[in-house]
Formats: structure tokens, C-alpha cells, sequence
DNA sequence: AAATAGTTTGCGTTTTTATGCATAAAAAAT
DNA sequence: ATTTTTTATGCATAAAAACGCAAACTATTT
């Protein structure tokens, strides 16, 4: 067998079934173990798989159904380089969804180990491409409107929860709290405020200074405060002067 | 033999087997391995073959290589619309996740009113762009090969559904029955097959007749089964015999 | 027909590539 | 923390490719 005909037998086993061994195919194709961890390599290196410890998973399945949001882009980079300094090895994390968390879970560096709890569907799905980090999904009723799961069931599981940081992305924040207009992640995102450690706020300015009908929390509730401008900007004043500590 | 004659033999021969190695076409032309190399070389510089080592291949060998996955979109489309037939306004459903139930999602009508459980990431974010359709996300840690949340509390939540409908979506599957080689993965399936009146299997003909190590279920839990072929193909008898119903 | 120029082929040599094995390092699993 | 499994690395071997060269063959010109 000719080692690019192998390739492609590789190639059609992990598309066909989402995951390998490299042990299964070395006795399929009766070459040694060796050589197909070469081969596999190979193919991670065209990015036709996706390589993990003792086989190969599907890129098909893995590669982003999210397009990058492009809204932005930038800010959301420097928002997320913030909140990453915030995250220490092994430590019990909630998030929401959002674009901005979701931009940061895209750049959560490879080596960081954690576990992350979250109810949203692409901020699950982001967390889930990291090699070393575990999510543990809240589920429930999904909201069509923010791909959050809420209703009390995922309340009562965050309940169970005490997490050491919370990464919520929000709608709309001014000096006299965060706010929201859906009642249902209202109710999830308090919840989420309540069983943890400190609670950090990620947003592009443009959201400050707004609110919506629902309140979810006030500014005491609030610890820390990410967003793309330096942390010495007169727009964050309020903020500062409330006691939140402003990155 | 004259030159031309020797690389129109070896054209035909590629195109007949998909493959050449040097060392067949010499030992059978009786020429040295040098000449037939400098054979390949000049017609893969025609880009009438592709040269690999130790032979050549045929263009349309390679093109399958590079992109396999074209040709299963058709397939899944036919798939997807069998299994949309089955489903009534209002209906319970259970469904995992794979590719072949995620472009079913996808297909699904506009004014189709359900509610799907799912503990699949990407699943839910398919079912949940449609406008009619609730989606109760079963939680727990998400496992990064499938993107499917396993564990005891998925599975204790699945036993406390009754769907009427579960849509299976598998790594192999054989006259034996369905098997998958993620331990964790496997628990979660039995339990939604437990948890539903009848289990539909959508796949792919090309998973027909292979096995993996762990068994989901035997035939005899399957109660119908869809693929992109005519329900009276002769690959599909195993499976009509041993009393499924096949779409 | 002979001479000549241009191809083609086979062969020896050198490089490159492919593969398996042994061993050490790293990563999971227990 | 220890044991097992998986991975990386260097090395040996064999197979294949590249290269140069000379002999054989073709075709063309004289």
C-alpha cells in the first residue's frame, strides 16, 4: 500500500467515524503504530484532522459553525487579553454567552487548564475546542433569542455551583446596574452572580451608559470591569468611583 | 516497445486500477524502474496522473482525497428529508448530534412545531435557529470528541423523558447491531433509546457493515433506519430482515 | 551509405524518503 | 504517587528518487 493511499484510508475512517485509534488503524492497515502516528501528524499538519493523545477526531465536525463576528474585532481582542489574565490554573469558572466571552474563549492559550460552566450553546461549543479545558454544560430550555439555556432547572444547577470567577457578557450597563430585556436570562444571570466568587464584566464601551427594563444587578454586585479602553479613561469613572475595579 | 506505446499503457493501467507502482509496470514491461519513473514524472508534468511515491495515482483518486466530503452532502440531504417525514406537529423528540442529524436539523420545515431534547452542542444550535422549535438542552460535561454532554446527570435526565420519536445518529453499525468506541458516549445512547418509543438511525450507507468496539444496542432496539438508498437495496436486506422498518 | 545530432535507455552512485525498532520522555489512568 | 499507555527521537535498513554518464537507438543530413 502506497503511504498516500494509506493517508486517504486515514482520512476516510476519521470522517466516517468522527474519532480514531491509532491502535485500530495499525492493525486495519497492518503497519506499525509508528508510522501512523507519522501519517497522522502529517494530516494535522494539512489540518485535515484534528490529532489527540492515542487517535484523531473529525475536523469536519470541529471546524467553527460560528463565523467570526467581525463587529468590532479588535476591541474584543484586547477585552479578551484582559480577562484571560484574570484565569489561574484549575480554577472553577461560569460564563455567559455573548460575543465578546465567546471572542475571549477563542483565545484562552492552549497550556491553560480550568473548568468552565455555562448554559450558552456557542460559548459551549468554543470552551469545548480548547484541549484542556472541561465545560460542563447547564442545561434547560434554550433561549432562541441568546442560545442560553434558562428556566429553573438551570437555575437550580448554577445553585449548585460555587465558582471562582464569572465572565458575564451583558446587553446594556450605566451607573445604576447591569440590565437586560429578557426576563428568563435575567433570572439565569443573577443566579450566575450568586454562586460566584467575584463576578467580571466584559463589554465594548459602546454598551456602557445604556440599560434596557430589566435590572439584573447593581454596580456593588459587580467586581471587576473589562472593557477595550484603558482602565484610566473618563468614561470608566463612574465605574471606578462605584468601587468596581476597572481593567 | 516505443515510448508513446509504453505511457499509454501505463495511462490505461492507472486509470483501470486507480493505482500503479513502479515496480509492477517494470517487472510487466520489462524495462528498468528508471525509465517507467521517468514515465510518471513527464505524465504527471501533463497532469494526466499524480506521481506519489513508489507510484502514481489517477487524478480522480486524488480529488476524492482532497475533498471527500462533497459528495456526502447530497446523501445527507436525502437523508434528511426521509427523516423530516416522520416527524408530527408537536411531537417529543430525542436526538443526538453527528453530522448526518445536524443537516437533517437544518432541513427541517419552517412551520414544524416540536419540542427536541438534544445533548449535542451543535445539534442544539441548528434546532435552535428554528422558529418553531423548542429545544431543551440535556447538560452535563460535554465530551470533546462528539460534543455531546455525557455523564450520570445527562443520563438521569434522559430517563425522565418520553419521547416519541429519537433520531440516532452513528458511528457504526452492523448486522450485530450499533456500536461506537466512546465509553461515555455509549451510555448516553442507550439511555435516549430507552427513553423513547421509537429509535430512528440516520446514516450514511458508507457505515453500513463496520463495528466498533463498544455496543449501543442490537438490531432489535432499531426500529427504523434511513439512508440515502432505495429502501429495496440488496445492502439494506440484513437490516429489513431482521424486522426494521427501512426508508 | 555514412556521418552527425538528438533521444532514449540502463547503470552506478549519491540523496532522499519510508518504515520499524529501541529507548527515553511525556501524558493519562489508576 | 505509581503504573500504564502514548508519544517523541535517534538510528538502522531498505526502498525509491535524482543525477550523471555512456551505450544504444532514431532521425536527419550529407
Amino acid at each position: 500500500m502506497l503511504k498516500t493511499e494509506r493517508q486517504a484510508y486515514i482520512l476516510r475512517q476519521v470522517d466516517l467515524h468522527n474519532r480514531v485509534l491509532s491502535s485500530d488503524l495499525s492493525a486495519a492497515i497492518q503497519v506499525s503504530e509508528d508510522t501512523i502516528r507519522r501519517d497522522l501528524n502529517e494530516l494535522a499538519d494539512m489540518d485535515k484532522i484534528i490529532k489527540v493523545h492515542g487517535g484523531a477526531l473529525s475536523k469536519s465536525f470541529h471546524s467553527s459553525f460560528l463565523k467570526a463576528d467581525v463587529y468590532q474585532a479588535e476591541s474584543k481582542k484586547l477585552i479578551a487579553q484582559k480577562a484571560v489574565s484574570l484565569i489561574r490554573k484549575d480554577m472553577f469558572m461560569l460564563s455567559t454567552g455573548g460575543t465578546t466571552v465567546i471572542e475571549m474563549a477563542r483565545l484562552l492559550p492552549e497550556d491553560l487548564t480550568a473548568t468552565f460552566f455555562t448554559g450558552s450553546v456557542p460559548a459551549a461549543y468554543e470552551y469545548a475546542q480548547h484541549p484542556n479545558i472541561q465545560v460542563i454544560f447547564l442545561g434547560d430550555k434554550i433561549s432562541k433569542s441568546s442560545l442560553i439555556a434558562v428556566g429553573g432547572e438551570a437555575i437550580s444547577k448554577i445553585n449548585g455551583i460555587k465558582a471562582d470567577l464569572f465572565f458575564l457578557g451583558i446587553n446594556a450597563m450605566d451607573i445604576s446596574g447591569v440590565s437586560d430585556n429578557d426576563w428568563e436570562v435575567v433570572q439565569v444571570k443573577r443566579a450566575m452572580i450568586q454562586s460566584s466568587q467575584q463576578t467580571v464584566v466584559l463589554t465594548i464601551s459602546e454598551k456602557l451608559n445604556t440599560n434596557q427594563r430589566l435590572t439584573i444587578c447593581d454596580l456593588s454586585e459587580i467586581d471587576i470591569l473589562i472593557t477595550e479602553l484603558d482602565p484610566q479613561d473618563p468614561m470608566l469613572k463612574p465605574y471606578r468611583d462605584a468601587g468596581i475595579t476597572v481593567l
